[in-house]
RNA sequence: GGGCGGUUAGCUCAGUUGGUUAGAGCACUACCUUGACAUGGUAGGGGUCACAGGUUCGAAUCCUGUACCGCCCACCA
């Protein structure tokens, strides 16, 4: 292998090259694993969010896994025991959504191959397709732990599947029966209330006239012989079993107990008083529909009244809409319009905004609908989440999350938890034939819930059990996640050593689906919340604010920028964008792509300059008052930079600040100043300096590469087992990046050194501003003076050689010179430049700056002074505030004298 | 109806505890085909930090209110 870097940064080779290095080095596991024994107090433990097995990577999963590889890496690297376990679930009504289309080309439908059949054919699909998701991890860099990899339908995860549901039972947490829940027709199952995504949508206003039942003498007294309802919904009037006013509604007094005559239907139902109903809304009046709308079926308990269904599972009118049975619901709905029309009982259609829930599979309009469900009951789970909460258990990042988690917890309802569907887990229910007549039966007489698949009934011995045909919510598989995986219900070292978890990262779109119902489980059943920290990154949005989606065709795909740029930039590039919710567009890759380059280059750089060069250590042996300027101040730099973006990843998931710091650094310190300055040294005679210039090349390039390596795995890779091959130790150096160490604190931060090379800059910066204003070519040598007295002078004289390189001029460092007209100048806090050209130079407007910032400051430092000589305050404040007014003090007169300093040299 | 977030340069956005001249990327202008890099370099133009009040010696930052945009939640038919 050479040690040189080619011209051109390719990508695609090394990429698939690394990661199997990687992954047959075993380097994804975690530490305790290989050593065969649980080691490490520290611990670093995430689990993926499983993605959706139909699914394929979309720039969500990109970020959302970016962000856990760098969490991933980063932590291995500081020494963690490290654990990313991944996965997927097994998306019960996608996937089947997606092999029934697949029956459908051939003209099958599941009906046809039978349930037995049709799953064989769901695993074969499985088979083929399942891995989609977890390769496409792969090339983004996902460095997890694949040899843990889990799928919600494996024989361990269903065994826990069965595990939580008949414990939940046998606590009383488990019911079944007939309520009002979400149905989607196509999919025909019912679903849970997260998954009706509620929509506005601008429907009809429908006003109704009911006649009232036997007119004539009645109608006369009361004055008419109708009243009107209004009803979002007219279909449903089918349903309808009574009419309900406001119990104080003085417009209606008299009628109720009075009869109408149901249209259409010419059915006879009451008028009833309830207080759910709003007199200001609509007419005053509401249908009464138990079978159909949820606030209906709760007064429909209230007053006993019958529960009509008039809707097949298909969304078809069914036999009790008489003469609309058959037709869909949208078009009953037109034809009971028109009927009414006819018989001049419809008044209006009245435009309308409310919100209407939508399958979040297929984007149905759900309908609310009476069938048999099972449910969870929520509310003892919740109360111990909210106590886990007020414990300071669980803390999410971003803190406003905090509250809608715990709001939703607060008004929880109870999951219903079945789905009329096959792919999924089969609820372990089952129902003795003998025992029970049928579904209708309410009793429990004859309901076995059991782990193990029963023989008989329990009751009477018979052999005749028939298992509940539906499955389970698929989220009731991945809410038990985070132990699950680990091994649960058995009681293994993973589950011993790894739970609970660290920290969860994901997109806030689950907070419900997901993160709080995981929290619940694991309270439940390992008596511990699953994890610590909760990490709600942004959503990746299309340029134009809509969610990214396929559906509507403004998704990039993440794996053709993995082709064009590499897997490198694009992580980059999320991240970088990534404090808030991320708006993107093709060009925001550039930034990421440029990078990459910028890296390359500058290290080839480096390489080509290290030729023969066999010193290379991971720590420098050189004193530092050796060092040149240029040296110390990269240094230097380098310190303060770590330790910045080192506190943004341990101090509340700052990836954007951190990735930034590390790009300007790089780019603008280490690129654009320190490499320039290192020319002349690399190019010069002076072998000493050249092998000094060389070192401090090689050392921050090599800590540059560990810093960067979380977020850019590839790149940082390739170059770092460059500079190993280089390195004299390199042979005790660790096979890959991946498990090298995390940079530690050098003990090189210089700030007075800092403070010097930012003169050093502006005094550069000066010369240039100059040359471009009066157009000088870069080539002409020009001289200038440079007035600066005292240490700032001596200062010079040191740098002048730097200087004089970069701004290409010949300087003439003098303590005391009168400018004249004859010049120009830029004046900083301690030093001036000047070139004998004629020009213009606006220090008025400076003058006036400066003097009301001076008297700012004054203020400032006269009430500080004040306060601390407040015998009250310095009395009774405590220590840390009181010196921290001094810090202070100091601050401000150091600010002010240099406003002072400034001033004078204006 | 309730809650949350946003409003900073032409565009996309940083700006953690109030503090020296509000930053970056892209775009723009001028110059530079300098032996790491044109996916580059140097310099420059461009901002009353949405608006109105308030607190403070000092506010993009804290408080109050307004406007517009976006998101989430919600059983008024």
């Amino acid at each position: 292998m050479s040690s040189s870097l080619s011209t051109r940064y390719s990508h695609k080779e090394m990429e698939s090259r690394w990661y199997a290095q990687w992954e047959a080095g075993g380097y994804f596991r975690p530490a305790s694993d290989s050593k065969g024994k649980k080691s490490g107090d520290r611990r670093y433990v995430i689990v993926i969010p499983p993605p959706n097995v139909t699914g394929i990577l979309h720039m969500g999963h990109a970020l959302n896994n970016s962000i856990q590889d760098i969490m991933i890496r980063w932590h291995r690297m500081k020494g963690d025991d490290t654990l990313w376990v991944p996965g997927v679930d097994h998306a019960g009504i996608a996937t089947q959504n997606v092999v029934e289309k697949k029956l459908a080309k051939n003209k099958q439908t599941r009906d046809h191959l039978g349930r037995k059949k049709f799953l064989e054919e769901v695993w074969k699909w499985k088979e083929d397709h399942g891995s989609t998701i977890t390769r496409q991890l792969r090339r983004l860099g996902a460095s997890c732990d694949w040899s843990r990899e889990r799928f919600t339908m494996d024989e361990g995860l269903s065994l826990a599947v069965r595990e939580c549901f008949v414990t939940l039972h046998e606590r009383g947490l488990i019911y079944r029966g007939n309520y009002i829940i979400n149905w989607c027709p196509r999919c025909q199952t019912a679903l849970s209330d997260e998954e009706a995504a509620h929509k506005d949508v601008h429907g009809g206003l429908y006003h109704i006239k009911y006649p009232i039942a036997g007119a004539g003498k009645k109608a006369e007294r009361i004055g008419v012989d109708h009243i009107v309802i209004a009803t979002t919904r007219p279909e449903t009037m089918l349903g309808d079993v009574a009419v309900a006013i406001h119990p104080g509604d003085g417009r209606y007094r008299g009628l109720v107990g009075k009869k109408l005559i149901l249209p259409l239907l010419e059915r006879e139902i009451p008028i009833i008083e309830d207080e759910f109903v709003d007199p200001e809304f609509g007419t005053g009046m509401v249908k009464v529909t138990p079978a159909h709308d949820p606030n209906d079926f709760e007064m429909g308990k209230r007053h006993d009244l019958p529960q009509i269904n008039v809707m097949h599972v298909d969304g078809k009118i069914n036999s009790h809409g008489g003469p609309y049975s058959g037709l869909d619901r949208f078009e009953a709905r037109k034809k009971v319009v028109k009927d009414l029309e006819d018989q001049g009982l419809f008044i209006k259609r009245d435009t309308h905004l409310h919100a209407v829930g939508h399958c979040y599979r297929c984007d149905t309009i759900v309908e609310p609908y009476l069938s048999k469900q099972w449910f969870v009951r929520m509310k003892p789970l919740a109360e111990k989440a909210l106590a886990a909460h007020r414990a300071g258990k669980t803390v999410f990042y971003p803190d406003r999350w905090t509250k809608v988690y715990t709001n939703w917890l607060e008004n929880i309802r109870d999951w219903c938890i079945s789905r009329q569907i096959w792919w999924g887990h089969q609820i372990p229910v089952w129902y003795c034939g003998q025992c029970r007549k049928g579904d209708e039966d309410d009793s429990q007489k004859g309901i076995v819930v059991s782990r193990e698949t029963p023989q008989k009934c329990p009751e009477c011995g018979n052999s005749e059990l028939v298992q509940d045909p539906d499955v389970l919510d698929t989220w009731f598989s991945s809410w038990l996640w985070p132990f699950s995986t680990l091994g649960w219900p058995e009681k293994t070292e993973d589950l011993k050593h790894f739970y609970p978890t660290s920290d969860l990262i994901t997109a806030p779109e689950i907070i419900f689906f997901w993160v709080a119902r995981m929290i619940m489980a694991g309270l439940e059943f390992m008596q511990e919340v699953p994890f610590n920290r909760i990490y709600l990154h942004g959503t990746v949005r299309a340029q134009s604010g809509l969610k990214m989606s396929k559906s509507l065709g403004n998704a990039i795909d993440p794996l053709e920028v993995i082709d064009g740029v590499g897997a490198d930039a694009l992580r980059f590039s999320l991240v970088m964008l990534s404090a808030q919710d991320v708006y993107l567009s093709t060009e925001k890759f550039d930034m990421g792509r440029n990078f990459t380059n910028k890296i390359w280059n500058a290290s080839r750089f480096v390489l080509m300059n290290l030729e023969g060069f066999k010193e290379g250590a991971t720590t420098l042996d050189v004193d530092r008052d050796q060092l040149p300027i240029s040296c110390r101040w990269i240094l230097s730099a380098y310190e303060a930079k770590a330790k910045q973006a080192d506190q943004y990843l341990s101090s509340g998931f700052y990836l954007a600040q951190a990735a930034s710091e590390l790009y300007h650094f790089i780019w603008n310190d280490f690129c654009d100043w320190f490499i320039e300055l290192a020319k002349p040294a690399l190019a010069g005679e002076d072998a000493s300096e050249k092998l000094m210039a060389q070192k401090v090349l090689f050392c921050v390039l090599e800590k540059i590469l560990c810093l960067l390596h979380p977020f850019m795995p590839f790149v940082t890779e390739e170059i770092w087992q460059k500079l190993r091959e280089m390195a004299k130790d390199g042979e005790t150096w660790p096979k890959s990046l991946m498990l090298a160490s995390w940079p530690e604190p050098t003990g090189y931060r210089d700030v007075e050194t800092e403070r010097h090379f930012m003169g050093l800059q502006d005094a550069v910066g000066a010369v240039r501003d100059l040359r471009a204003k009066f157009n000088i070519p870069p080539s002409q040598e020009v001289s200038a003076v440079l007035k600066a007295s005292g240490a700032a002078g001596e200062m010079f004289k040191v740098f002048s050689p730097c200087v004089e390189r970069l701004g290409k001029v010949k300087l003439e460092i003098k303590s005391d010179f009168e400018r004249t007209k004859a010049y120009v100048g830029n004046s900083f806090a301690d030093f001036e430049i000047f070139m004998s050209i004629e020009g213009l130079v606006d220090a008025d407007k400076e003058k006036e700056r400066i003097e009301k910032k001076i008297q700012e400051t004054v203020k400032w430092v006269t009430v500080l002074n004040k306060k601390l000589s407040n015998d009250n305050f310095v009395r009774n404040a405590p220590k840390d505030v009181i010196d921290k007014e001094k810090e202070k003090l100091v601050e401000a007169e150091k600010i002010l004298k240099s406003y002072q300093e400034h001033l004078r040299l204006i």
